[in-house]
DNA sequence: TAAAATGCATGT
DNA sequence: CATGCATTTTAC
């Protein structure tokens, strides 16, 4: 109604005279103001709309929650041909020009006041697709963030000489060939068929232990290509990425597939992005943020490990690349396979809900791929030979690395990263300390000898009594990773070490024997596999102060194991753990499966993610007390907190509240918070509060 | 960085 | 208490 005075067709033709006189500051809609128009009002309204569709929704780029929806904006005649759903247009809003997307062009708007027109169009490239837009919305909504923030991550920076390269022409066929790898999965094949037949079969993957992961990875892009339709892998890392690359080539050939990665240059980055929303290429491979590249008409996501890290996004929203391909294969009816050697709780969740079925070996092929694995606690006897025994090494490790180099191979040793945050647990039996009103990880509150409290809660822990043991000493985790994998030399005096870590990953290592001391996710493959594998300091990754803290060192031991020849060709692995923790279990039955099904049993009896929705409210306490004040949480919401959260080099204070949910409430929980931090926003709070959905991190 | 809304001093 | 000008706020 009152909408339709900007667009009223009948008022067309008198904008467009105007046009054509422009010194003529004639009476146009409430422009009938005071006597002198001013020139800049007249050429605004000199201008006249599109005939058809003149009404452009507009995303506008601004990280503020409380303009986190459209803005509709006059598309200028002039204009028409090149402002184009999904293309990047600039506006001006407020007074400054900014950035924005066509969300939707469409006759008429909503808005009560008068339309500005759009300002540029910058080019009339559609890099905003309808899938992406929805599925970047849906995220945004879950993670109680901006669409603006996720299209940030999902759309790569403009190049506009990237947009004029033309992409050359693909290969012909797509190569068929037996995919054999898939027949040791007893439903391997028939996921690949229903791919190939234009099905979206969804599933997770338990990968056989030396798997050539990116092989089958290569199977499904090819199967799903074979259905006449295109697909996207996530891996973690780039080193990942190179494998899965070189897999993709061998089975599709030249110029079917493209990588996305952070290592690109912004315009080769985007030339490739482009090829994909172009549908010049329909198979992309990549790391994090590949998980929102444009591929038409997608038919399959992937991911590898999708437990790594890596795979969550540092910046606003927050959000997991597995959470982004789930909802893509959701909303787009799309395959999906999250893959990996080891099983998250997350996965465990889509098979307990039956939203995906399991793709896992028999118990016997399994055997026959795993290594041998040897648990040794912390009272393992010491090595006699007194070289072993200065590096600290159990005469069982050093005997499996011994037989390994002088069988020709190499050995791997894994050693945890510096920097866990060492926590309390039980003095006597070791059992991770946690709090007894909400069961979250105690801890010292920094330096002294103050008492411990609880991470999550607060709560002072003084008279602690240890649930499994009844012992009443704590103990803070020993961590000192780093000073054995140096010693390590000293135990074999005449073996090269290679090292592989943070600084220098190695992607791979010649089959002939040395010692590879690699942390986790730097391992290096090597052809044919790995004579051994020891697994150090492993209280180090088992007392980490945090909820995941058992699935991650699983995680991470198989990775290291699964690069092991199978028990049959002498492949052993040796963990410095002790063989009554279900986690060290669960590595020697090499039952990841069992061990996530357990895990995620757990969880819901004490009420933690993935079983419930989290959320996490950082602020200074001022803000954080603000924003639940304003928060029309869910009826039910439970809070933990705040406590202070400690930051190494930060001098101001600075608190977190977790807010758990039912899940069924996670979407409200999320909304009420995005409304929450629209009135902060709107006010200009000064104090930022970060809020996070399901954060990685619980402590 | 443009208009609209609000604040404020000034003169009646 | 209307007026004009400066400042703040809104956001199409």
């Amino acid at each position: 109604m009152n909408s339709a005075d900007a667009v009223e067709p009948a008022e067309l033709p008198t904008l467009g005279g105007l046009d054509a006189v422009p010194g003529a500051a004639a009476p146009v809609g409430k422009a009938v103001k005071k006597a002198p128009a001013k020139k800049a009002a007249a050429r605004k309204a000199a201008q006249d709309p599109a005939a058809e569709l003149p009404v452009a929704r507009v995303c506008v780029d601004l990280p503020l929650p409380h303009l986190d929806r459209p803005f509709d904006y006059l598309v200028p005649a002039k204009l028409d041909a090149d402002v184009v759903v999904g293309g990047r247009v600039r506006v001006r809003f407020a007074g400054q020009l900014v950035d924005g997307y066509v969300l939707d062009r469409v006759e008429s708007s909503e808005h009560g006041g008068r339309l500005a027109y759009l300002e540029r169009a910058v080019s009339a490239e559609p890099v905003l697709s309808p899938e992406i837009a929805a599925a970047a919305r849906e995220i945004a909504d879950r993670c109680a963030g901006t669409l603006a923030d996720v299209l940030r991550l999902a759309i790569p920076p403009r190049h506009a000489r990237a947009e004029e390269q033309p992409w050359p022409a693909s290969a012909g066929a797509v190569p068929d060939g037996p995919r054999p790898g898939w027949d040791r999965y007893p439903h391997g094949p028939a996921y690949l068929r229903a791919l190939a037949d234009g099905r979206s079969p969804r599933a997770v993957w338990s990968a056989l232990p030396g798997e050539d992961w990116p092989a089958r990875i290569a199977d499904v892009l090819a199967a799903a290509l074979d259905g006449g339709r295109g697909a996207v892998a996530v891996v973690p890392d780039a080193r990942d990425l190179e494998r899965l690359d070189a897999a993709l080539t061998a089975r599709l050939g030249d110029g079917r597939h493209v990588t996305l990665s952070a290592a690109l240059g912004p315009q080769e980055r985007y030339r490739r992005w482009l090829a994909a929303r172009r549908g010049d290429v329909r198979i992309v491979a990549g790391t994090r943020a590949a998980a929102f590249a444009p591929v038409a008409d997608l038919g399959a996501v992937v991911i590898w490990d999708d437990g790594d890290d890596l795979h969550a996004e540092p910046r606003a929203p927050y959000c997991n690349a597995r959470e982004v391909l789930l909802v893509r294969a959701q909303l787009a009816g799309a395959a999906a396979l999250v893959g990996g050697y080891a099983r998250t709780c997350e996965a465990q969740l889509l098979l307990a809900t039956r939203w995906a079925q399991p793709l896992v070996a028999d118990r016997a092929t399994v055997r026959d791929a795993a290594p041998r694995v040897t648990p040794l606690g912390e009272d393992g006897q010491l090595a006699r030979d007194a070289a072993a025994a200065t590096a600290r090494l159990p005469t069982v490790a050093w005997q499996a690395a011994r037989s390994a180099l002088a069988a020709g191979a190499p050995v791997l040793v894994q050693v945890p990263r510096r920097g866990y945050a060492p926590s309390l647990s039980c003095g006597r039996c070791r059992a991770p300390a946690r709090c007894a009103t909400c069961a979250g990880p105690l801890a010292l509150p920094g330096g002294g000898h103050a008492i411990a409290g609880c991470r999550w809660c607060g709560h002072l822990a003084g008279d602690w009594t240890c649930p499994s043991c009844g012992g009443r000493g704590l103990r803070a985790a020993v961590v000192g990773a780093r000073r054995t994998a140096e010693e390590l030399g000293k135990a074999f005096p005449h073996t090269p070490i290679r090292t592989s870590g943070r600084d220098a990953v190695l992607t791979s290592v010649p089959a002939e024997p040395a010692l590879v001391v690699a942390t986790p996710g730097a391992e290096p493959v090597v052809a044919g596999g790995y004579g051994a594998a020891l697994l150090l300091d492993t209280w180090a990754l088992l007392t980490r102060a945090d909820l995941r803290a058992s699935e991650e060192a699983l995680r991470r031991w198989a990775n290291a194991a699964a690069l092991v020849r199978p028990a049959g060709a002498g492949g052993q692995v040796v963990v410095m753990a002790d063989s009554g923790l279900p986690v060290v279990q669960a590595l020697l039955r090499w039952d990841p499966a069992g061990y996530a099904e357990r895990e995620l049993a757990e969880r819901a009896e004490l009420g933690f993610p993935p079983a419930v929705r989290m959320a996490s409210v950082t602020g200074t306490p001022d803000a954080v007390a603000d924003l639940l004040a304003l928060a029309d949480l869910p009826s039910g919401t439970e809070t933990l907190g705040p406590v202070p959260v400690e930051r190494a080099g930060s001098e101001e204070t600075v608190e977190r509240s977790l807010l758990r949910v039912p899940r069924s409430a996670g979407r409200a929980l999320a909304a009420a918070l995005h409304a929450a931090l629209g009135v902060r926003s709107a006010r200009k709070a000064p104090d930022p509060v970060r809020v996070e959905v399901d954060p990685l991190e619980l402590f």
